[in-house]
DNA sequence: GATTTTAGAGATCATTTGATCAATAAGAAA
DNA sequence: TTTCTTATTGATCAAATGATCTCTAAAATC
């Protein structure tokens, strides 16, 4: 028997509303990326773009009319799906001293698990990571200079104790949030629907460890 | 070109000190799963059997006679992986309150970190998650109800103040200290060398928290 | 040393899968 | 309506890949 391990299409429906109809090359390709993104977050970046057009309910020749190879693909659905994720405001919002920084940190991380806790692009985050996609890498760094150090000069600034965070002790506030969503989205566990009471308490005992009170 | 997406074999030397003898059945089975682990990891599930084979020196056929499929073969991987990383003993530990909870907390989390913050057992557990197996669910559950659950009732019983953790704090704790090895083996981007200063910051914060004193 | 057992190699099969190309028909232009 | 453009299909290729089978030679047994 000639088995393979990859998560292959997992029961999908064929576009079933299927208008089978000749689409605008803009129209098309858009559709293809977006099937893909969704796609390639079940199956995995090795999923095969056979089972990606039968998704979408047209031929997989067609796929490289609109795209020259399978890894072309791939890094359209990596721009679409990492573009316009981090908001450049929220970096404007981590500094507004007219807020308290714990109305600061709460929205940021509102904002943030609002923007990447969904099925794709966790998984599709993980994916790349782990395929060596120097991506991920960037991301991190970029996330890094924009806002978490940021972050760290705002509650270095804060801080009415001695002691000050660095910037692992920022990385630990990051993670045990972080986790929850790939608790939920990578192995599909369960985790509360509402994320903001834990992300709340995270961040009031981060806080409260450098000596700024939630009041 | 007929181009994969799969990592394929990253430049692996076939095991250049090839005595190339025939080996007992037992000796060439722990041979291959280990070979497989390191393998799996790098080149995640879908590697193929031929690339194992060859950093193994052997025939990829050779591999059929120990492994019905290539399947089998990853289940043994796992079993490899996943058996004995936790150890009961830990549960003693986290328990004896003849040791201050800080410290048995620091010992628990050092251990817990020394037997999985490895290259081999971080990857192949994000991509059997990403694969949907099952048994990461099973293994965070047992985690839990062997030893964060414990965890949990130790630092309820010894809270000073009002307030008590509950498991999500829990999970915050384990997630900030695991984000750690997701950061060095799946993102593989440059963590402390040591990762014990920074778990003592995240414990004591947690516990601080609940008002159990350093002191 | 002769005989038997079986670990291992090598060839090969059947699918799978990324990619290509000529033929077709839907829709726009005339 | 007729003509033209091109989005889409269907057939096909070549390489990759899991799996099987026969044969050989190393080691165990006698």
């Amino acid at each position: 028997m000639h088995m393979t391990l990859k998560p292959g299409a997992p029961t999908a429906p064929a576009n079933s509303t299927a208008p089978k109809r000749r689409l605008r090359p803009a129209e098309r390709r858009l559709q293809i990326v977006e099937a893909a993104v969704a796609f390639f977050a079940e199956a995995g970046l090795a999923g095969t773009t056979r089972d990606l057009s039968q998704r979408l309910g047209i031929t997989q020749s067609l796929l490289y009319k609109y795209f020259d190879s399978k890894e072309s693909l791939v890094e359209a659905v990596f721009e679409r799906v990492y573009l316009d994720r981090l908001q450049p405001e929220w970096r404007a919002l981590l500094l507004d001293r007219a807020l308290p920084l714990r109305e600061r940190m709460l929205r940021f991380y509102t904002a943030y698990t609002d923007a990447i806790f969904t099925y794709e692009w966790m998984r599709i985050f993980m994916f790349s990571g782990l395929a060596g996609a120097q991506l991920n890498a960037r991301y991190l760094g970029h996330l890094r200079v924009a806002f978490l150090e940021p972050m760290l000069g705002e509650i270095a600034a804060s801080a009415a104790s001695a002691r000050a965070p660095d910037m692992e002790d920022i990385w630990n506030l990051h993670g045990g949030i972080v986790y929850l969503g790939i608790r939920r989205f990578v192995y599909q566990t369960p985790t509360p629907d509402d994320v903001r009471p834990a992300i709340q308490r995270a961040i009031d005992r981060f806080l409260r460890d450098f000596g700024i009170g939630e009041r």
